[in-house]
DNA sequence: CGCATCATTGACTTCCGTCAAAGTGGGTGG
DNA sequence: CCACCCACTTTGACGGAAGTCAATGATGCG
């Protein structure tokens, strides 16, 4: 069972008050489509109903952070201001997406206290996604970022007890979200089916072998904190 | 005027419905003490009225993250589960802060959609303290993320029309925010007076020489970016 | 006045980013 | 069906930036 101890909290199924699924309508999108554009009107929320997705932001000087991977179940774009503050853009080849009308649930949400509720409760989810990114970023060495990521994407996906892993994004996706170079998520990667703690039996599919190596490199390093200076 | 382009909106002034600012009772703290811990309950709400205070997530390896820092008028541990995911810790010699029961404004806001409102607000907020530090960390050199700090911790602050710059907070804390070592936010800040873009009066005390500079510095680095592959 | 905490500086080493090039695989069109 | 092409992935060599270790300065509080 090993309880899993960090950043990996994830919360893919969402059971919604029915008064809210009845605002839904449903799009199919393509590999690289863009669901909703940085800083363009924030009109929908979003869930994934198969595939997968990103969130982007683009900065001024032309740099892509990749803020969160969004896997079925996972909701998005409802947590923001009138405009959005990241892109949101498909990553699997085909892409179902469930989209409500933002207004409308807000509407909703001013008499119907249990959307309300949901509403907030996605609002946590939001953070929740910013604060395992966060996490991530702070690590310092390139081998704990993507042996967290390798568990970030195996724990909590739906139907995944066992230890298959899959990563729909490619390299690039991963080193913007790691804040890594390309060469090196790669690099780190060939290192990790090396020393036999995972294999890929492709680029985008394998297994973790040493789960619980994986964790101890996940959390490596030593220290490197300044903790309570005042007890 | 120079619009600030990039991390810096920051949210300090909050006009809160009357209902809810019934709720709110103070409480002075000292230098260095624990608002709430990381792991405890959730009781209450807290919103900074003077002094300073940070918020820090511990890590099980024992690193140390500090996720925000908060200045007069920022609320904060609105947005979390029933249990606090950071500790709350001030840092100011004296700072005074209104505390409200979350339960209490949960309740209030089933039955007024203003409050309700506020508090998907007050979430928004906690994703732009997040999203702030996130960019900050992606920052691939410690003169962007010292300057992108300096920036940060001027703009936005109120009754700040100039470029006078005050770090209630020690070096650790930073380097903390930063992740970087303690030493290299020290030789970076050195580097930054040498070049005679900031002066520093004292550690924690100074005003920025050269605004336009700075500003250049914290978007410095070439793209190291992987944007959009399918246009 | 003295200690503890915080801040700075220096020397050395390691890790990662950059540049360059080769390898892989899947999809499309001939 | 095959071949080509393009996007993606991997690998290698090199240099620079930042972390670590160590020591010295400053500052503030008791």
């Amino acid at each position: 069972m090993t309880a899993v101890s960090c950043p990996t909290v994830i919360e893919r199924p969402r059971d919604l008050p029915t008064s809210m699924q009845q605002l839904a309508s449903r799009a199919q999108y393509r590999k690289g489509d863009t669901i909703y554009y940085q800083d363009g009107p924030a009109e929908y929320g979003y869930q994934i109903v198969t595939g997968a997705a990103r969130e982007c932001a683009l900065q001024p000087d032309g740099r892509r952070q990749v803020v969160g991977f969004l896997m079925p179940g996972d909701m998005f774009g409802f947590c923001t201001p009138q405009v959005h503050r990241f892109s949101g853009e498909t990553i699997a080849e085909t892409t179902t997406i469930a989209r409500y009308p933002r207004h409308r649930v807000e509407r909703l949400a001013e008499s119907d206290p249990e959307v309300a509720r949901h509403l907030l409760q996605l609002a946590n989810d939001a953070v929740e996604r910013l604060q395992n990114r966060m996490t991530v970023l702070t690590r310092p060495t390139a081998l704990e970022r993507v042996s967290s990521f390798i568990l970030y994407m195996t724990d909590g996906v739906a139907g995944n007890a066992n230890n298959s892993v899959v990563l729909p994004m490619s390299r690039y996706d991963i080193a913007d979200y790691l804040a890594l170079s390309v060469e090196t998520v790669s690099r780190t990667l060939t290192e990790l089916r090396q020393r036999r703690v995972v294999e890929l039996f492709s680029a985008r599919c394998g297994s973790i072998i040493d789960r619980a190596l994986l964790q101890r490199y996940s959390e490596n390093g030593e220290p490197r904190s300044h903790a309570s200076q005042w007890d």
